[in-house]
DNA sequence: AGTATAGGTGAACGTATTTTCACCTACTCG
DNA sequence: CGAGTAGGTGAAAATACGTTCACCTATACT
């Protein structure tokens, strides 16, 4: 899929964006375009730079500073590619499910391949509250990829990632009767098992992959 | 020259800049920062950025939009390094232990936060060959992050990946009256012990992390 | 008890930045 | 010629964004 070519004007254009956002890390204002190109009115650049969104070189996001981005992909200072960096969860209670992505305790870079099919914007990292799976060689402190999902989507046997008061853990899934089943794999751990919408037990989604750190 | 430590929250907003440009190849902007971490106000935000600025953690130019730069150069996450790409390491033979990074298998993107402060050039990733450290949450198949080391500078209780035959496995490291003394943790598997230049074994360095996909 | 520090809220203010409007110039093409 | 396209000026409107002010709540320290 080949662009439309630029005339000169547009490509000064482009080519200040590149060596721009080479240089500061970050895309340039409208203004600041004009004041390298010699354009008193920032409505020329807008004009230039609609265009060059048109073609297909740029992305924008309307009404937002600096919402320029290069939309090429070949281009070695576009975000391209940025491997998916997944928010580490910290604590959360059960009962504000919906802040498992707000204050994150950091975040991981991980190889999309430990993903599988998952999309990494559906994925967070969280840390396992329990040795309860330490038979199938997760401990307590493990990092755990999590893709997020609707309960109704696991299904029964695969291993899920449960909140329960403030930790996380994982479990193997099973739901039967109106009730979700979580057994452990572990010796000295009994299976527990909760009402669908009870209020102390929350499943996060499923769990694609364990990183631990010795 | 090292920095001031930072509070908890303060550590949030610096981890949350940082990956935020990773994925927008631009900074946040105060309103960004605070809808991510539950602020309300721009003003509690603001705070903690004039604290990182003070601290040496960022650089801010004033009243610009989005005129926050990390200040670290030498910063995982700045964009001039690549993420350590790891070399996968596939069958070798113990009696040609210099082969270990030809013939990949492949390699896999890891946080560089798992590596400790080991290099990256001299780090590679194994498959765990059996589960004889099963108690300690490695099953086979699982990858081992490895720095490649001289057994020398393995310590003694160390975990330790080594080349066996053809395959790679882990193993709690002592050395004692020239012999490698090489100790599983799980049930079913017997200590081993090769003398220090036993052609049939081979210590290819310290396990720092594992990973393993589901 | 008194004080300092970290971290907040909410509102206001001023500037930065994008967007739009009216109108202009030069060039190309049928 | 008349119409379309590219690129512009200048000004105004509409937000986005950074900064500041007054005041609040914890927690730690002396």
């Amino acid at each position: 899929m080949t662009k439309p070519s630029l005339t000169e004007r547009q490509n000064n254009v482009y080519e200040y964006i590149r060596s721009y956002i080479r240089e500061h890390q970050k895309p340039p204002t409208i203004a600041e375009i004009g004041a390298a190109l010699s354009i008193r009115s920032t409505n020329g650049v807008h004009k230039l730079v609609v265009v060059l969104e048109r073609k297909g070189y740029i992305t924008r996001t309307p009404r937002v500073s600096r919402g320029i981005a290069l939309a090429d992909s070949d281009d070695p200072f576009a975000l391209t590619e940025a491997p998916p960096l997944l928010p580490v969860i910290g604590r959360v209670r059960s009962d504000q499910p919906d802040q498992l992505r707000l204050h994150p305790a950091g975040a991981l870079l991980v190889d999309p391949r430990l993903l599988g099919p998952a999309q990494a914007n559906s994925c967070i990292i969280t840390v396992a509250g329990d040795d309860g799976m330490q038979d199938l060689g997760i401990r307590k402190g493990d990092f755990l990829i999590v893709e997020q999902t609707d309960w109704q989507q696991i299904l029964n046997g695969e291993l899920s990632a449960v909140l329960i008061g403030e930790r996380v853990i994982a479990r193997w899934f099973d739901f039967a009767r109106n009730r979700f089943h979580l057994r452990p794999s572990a010796r000295g751990y009994t299976d527990e098992s909760f009402r669908f919408d009870s209020p102390g037990c929350h499943i996060i989604g499923r769990v694609l992959s364990v990183m631990r750190k010795l």
